[in-house]
DNA sequence: TATTGTTATACTCTATAACTATA
DNA sequence: TATAGTTATAGAGTATAACAATA
């Protein structure tokens, strides 16, 4: 009988890695009072896949509700503007100040710096391999890999 | 300049796409009314990796009281049983017990089935190097890796 | 006194529901 | 009436702190 362990799944492993990787990155981004999430977000405005706040909780699988204090966080920052769609006065067209790309470039090191210590141990090739199939993985469950 | 983007991190994708098919997993195992923590339990006690329930909780990176609910949840259940340690009585023996071993098969053949449709249009070198390459990493960063 | 486990309490994150403005 | 966003409220999950038993 096929006795492989619940710990060696990718589905267990994922959770797991996922959970522990994801608190290392929010220690690191707290210094500059960001989540995750917030990350997320000014990564999706940087992307252009969305603008209007329900289009962007919607990708970011989120309540509509929670993108409202996402973004108030930011834009308290300076880090994104809220301006009406003149078209349509419901929506909040969300966009990237400069200052909010300097913000995300500064993530984004602390990203790159955590993936070095993440890597450490594993070739080139290895490296390569994981970032592809994790992209890979990521496009098919439907996450947006804009990259 | 380099400009790679902090979605195509290890680090921010593991996070991403670990919430996401933690929170898959944790759909299924809902039926049996169980969480991925029970399962993770039940897979160390198995390993034999730790008894003790402040082994047990270090090893898992919880409180010391969240392991006292879990424990509790699957001992209702009659998938593990404490004993009292007779050379420490301070110290509660965590095993599990036969029905224990079914139910942790039952929860892995759910991973298994989570796991083939994560790899669907992966090589089954691309597969087999992503489960290397994650247990390497897990390891790394101190995650126990009994397999 | 220190340690193991337990209970009581509080906090963080996030969703659901109610509400406002615009269409 | 329906939709975008906001605010108010509630729930899940987990940690911290206080406590009891044993060492």
């Amino acid at each position: 009988m096929n006795d492989v362990k619940v710990t060696a799944t990718i589905a267990f492993r994922l959770g797991t890695l996922g959970a522990l990787v994801g608190d290392r990155f929010a220690e690191r981004l707290a210094v500059r009072d960001l989540k995750p999430k917030h990350v997320g977000l000014m990564a999706l405005l940087e992307s252009g896949a969305a603008a209007s706040q329900l289009d962007v909780a919607k990708l970011m699988h989120v309540a509509p509700s929670l993108l409202v204090s996402l973004a108030d966080h930011l834009e308290a920052r300076g880090a994104v503007k809220r301006e009406r769609d003149p078209e349509d006065r419901r929506k909040q067209i969300l966009a990237l100040t400069d200052q909010g790309l300097a913000l995300l470039a500064e993530c984004t090191a602390l990203a790159r710096a955590l993936d070095a210590e993440l890597v450490d141990g594993l070739s080139p090739e290895e490296e390569a391999g994981l970032r592809k199939v994790l992209r890979r993985v990521a496009a098919s469950v439907g996450l947006p890999t804009p990259d």
